[in-house]
DNA sequence: CTAGGTTAGACAACGTGGTTGTCGAAATAG
DNA sequence: CTATTTCGACAACCACGTTGTCTAACCTAG
């Protein structure tokens, strides 16, 4: 990270006349990318009833999944203890996004599933992002953001998306 | 954020069989990019003498600038308390990569600034960064990475990078 | 069938980073 | 000179993560 402390590098034209990026600039754009399309989405889903969703919801509602998972199950996703996994569903049960029900083969799991509101957020959210996808579509225009897209997934070459983002900023 | 609750959207071909993407895997794939280029990062500032660095303090640090700045200037600019500024400096002063010194001018002020060894880790930093996206250079062509710069640039338009990153993800 | 080990979830104590509120000292406006 | 603002420090509090412990339930050997 650096701007002002740039190492201007040995001799030859600046990268920059030569319409390259500095490696910094490349990785504070691709996040704030990610955060333009994060905060429009909450935005939107705060117009649209879902006002009390964060950005880390959605990473949670993702490591549910559609057939639901336990506390333990989901801490181990989300890369947290199953004690705050646990803390973090008693929100999300207390605003109606999901529901803890008990399992009939094993009475120590709870199963967590996620309630018609959670459903409702996430086919509003891929609607929300697929808009948000159609404009950067007009600005580039369709076949620019089409290779765009293929590079950015070569670059990001993983099948699966790391979830465990709680904490994964945090200072020590 | 859906996979599995995708909006399979009103006929004609799907999305994927054109080439294109389902909107919320570009926001996740701009994040992977993002946290791939911030884990090598912080891997290679770790085997260079800075292992208590945490992505975090790059914010940070580009906040303070070369010029140095106060506690409550720096927390204006990364959209917190002065009080939590100042804790996030307490810290670094303890690693040894910020001062505080008295403003002859002006009794009230601590003038927070880089040591050394601060600027030590801006340049690699800067450095590392560049050798990530020369690899990038590689793996996608010169000109594609050129192209693919050029159109992060005009989705993220903006000059000035948002730094108020803590607390943004969080639950409340 | 039972004994021992393992697993899920609840509960408590604690640490870290954020918050607000208050205060005194220094600068500044009138 | 006085009144107001601003900076930094200190304290209380809160959100959210951690570890440790405990009980109930399951599973597997013998």
């Amino acid at each position: 990270m650096s701007s002002e402390y740039r190492t201007e590098a040995r001799g030859e034209m600046p990268a920059e006349a030569r319409g390259e990026m500095p490696g910094y600039e490349v990785a504070l754009r691709l996040f704030q990318g990610f955060r333009l399309m994060i905060d429009e989405l909450h935005a939107e889903l705060a117009r649209q009833g879902h006002p009390d969703l964060r950005p880390m919801h959605g990473f949670v509602f993702q490591a549910i999944g559609p057939d639901g998972t336990t506390a333990v199950e989901l801490g181990r996703r989300l890369g947290v203890s199953k004690q705050a996994a646990g803390k973090t569903l008693d929100g999300l049960e207390r605003l109606g996004y999901v529901v803890r029900e008990s399992d009939p083969r094993d009475a120590r799991r709870k199963v967590v599933r996620l309630t018609e509101r959670g459903v409702d957020s996430l086919v509003r959210s891929a609607r929300i992002f697929d808009e948000i996808r159609a404009r950067w579509a007009v600005a580039l225009g369709p076949d620019r953001l089409r290779a765009f897209e293929s590079d950015l997934r070569t670059l990001t070459p993983s099948e699966m998306f790391p979830l465990d983002v709680p904490g994964w900023f945090g200072s020590d």
